[in-house]
DNA sequence: CTCCTTGTCGTCACTATGACGATAAGTCCG
DNA sequence: CGGACTTATCGTCATAGTGACGACAAGGAG
């Protein structure tokens, strides 16, 4: 077979909440193109390597976070001939939820990686087309959040039902109420499942710990306000 | 830049629902490797062809559907290093959803593409990793039903109501109640339009034909029972 | 005309939801 | 130590949407 000149990588639109916030992860480009641009995370995918094992250790390199935990998923793939100016590069784009991480980012390319406030993102910014890939990655994570129980991915082992709300108005945007929320998320059949503890970390009345329940889908849905 | 040798493909599912079924195209391979086995069409993507117009391409030559009208969406990307015995491909998937053709396929490599009813696939007897794309394309479609006008992709421009239904009884497989699906389908707003006339075509009293309306969402969705 | 087929409207009970009141159980501070 | 304050959790109520299914409408076939 004789194959066209072509480099394909994988990219990382890499999603947290911090301080009731939507971040996404993005690096400051070293080097041309689009030098000092912001960028998502990414690289070339590796001979004989597959596309998820690229985002794998992409994401372990710029967060440290190596575990098979994280939830990692394909997004969609960019393929316009002119997106890289270096010529014909493919890029495959993952979705990765982390929680809200104790240490920050850390890793060998961490020195020119930040957390940005998703809001704030000025999409003229981002270097090649990555303004779409956080755009379709953003969307995505919303989207899921209505139908299956991913918000647990942001919070950590154990988590109140107010900290799990909290994910979903980061995410989303918008408000919730906490009375429906909760009435919502602790009748929906093993969404989350008590851990038996209980935690003032949020100030108030204690609040009861939860980890993530064994549901793949929700029936029905979350609602977005 | 140095690439790996590397190729890129675009494979399509190609859906359609005849005879209250749905069904995709196939073809059947005349070269290794794989010689004999059905596959999906497809076919690389060339120098400077953006990915969707490869697969809109393809769309047209095994299908002769060259219209813009016709449904066509990415669904993922599939690149495990040893998916192609020839070397490293990689395949963007692409799913088309085509009304029941008054015409039988035809096109240029037409003389061994053929409409496969989807419960009947073989998935051992699929090409390459065409059984996953194949089941990841059907998992789509079945899913955007739910919340997307998308069903009215497979029906002519004038439809009824029934008809409509039997492209939801077709791609999720199991029956739905007439009565409530009428209600359903005509109080979602914009889903359907009525266009004025009526048909006999499915026998019984004459049916409101409609086409389709403007939504992209359907509030609350579909229910598959 | 009568039967048969499909289309369309209506009813009813039940579930899920949004809005919001009320109470519980901690911390904080004077 | 006793509010005041904060967050958690439960309950109530009206309403929308749904599944199950009865009833009637309006064509064609024999």
């Amino acid at each position: 077979m004789d194959f066209e000149p072509l480099g394909l990588a994988a990219d990382l639109v890499i999603l947290t909440v911090r301080d009731g916030r939507l971040q996404v992860l993005l690096i400051r480009r070293g080097i041309a193109p689009y030098q000092g641009r912001w960028a998502l995370p990414g690289g070339f995918v590796r001979p004989d390597e597959d596309l998820e094992t690229t985002a794998r250790r992409e994401l372990a390199e710029e967060t440290g976070l190596s575990s098979e935990r994280i939830h990692l998923e394909q997004v969609a793939t960019y393929g316009a001939p002119d997106r890289d100016p270096r010529g014909r590069v493919v890029s495959v784009a993952y979705l990765a939820l982390v929680p809200d991480l104790p240490a920050p980012v850390a890793g060998s390319d961490a020195a020119s990686a930040h957390w940005v406030e998703v809001a704030e993102v000025d999409a003229g910014r981002l270097a090649f087309d990555h303004h779409r890939i956080l755009a379709d990655g953003v969307e995505r994570a919303r989207a899921k959040l209505e139908y299956s129980p991913l918000a647990t991915a942001f919070c950590p082992p154990e988590f109140t039902i107010s900290e799990l709300r909290g994910v979903y108005e980061a995410v989303w945007g918008t408000p919730l109420d906490p009375r429906n929320f909760h009435r919502k998320v602790t009748k929906t059949a093993d969404f989350v499942v008590p851990a038996g503890g209980t935690t003032t970390r949020d100030g108030g009345r204690p609040a009861q710990l939860f980890h993530r329940g064994t549901a793949t889908t929700l029936h029905p849905p979350m609602t977005r306000a």
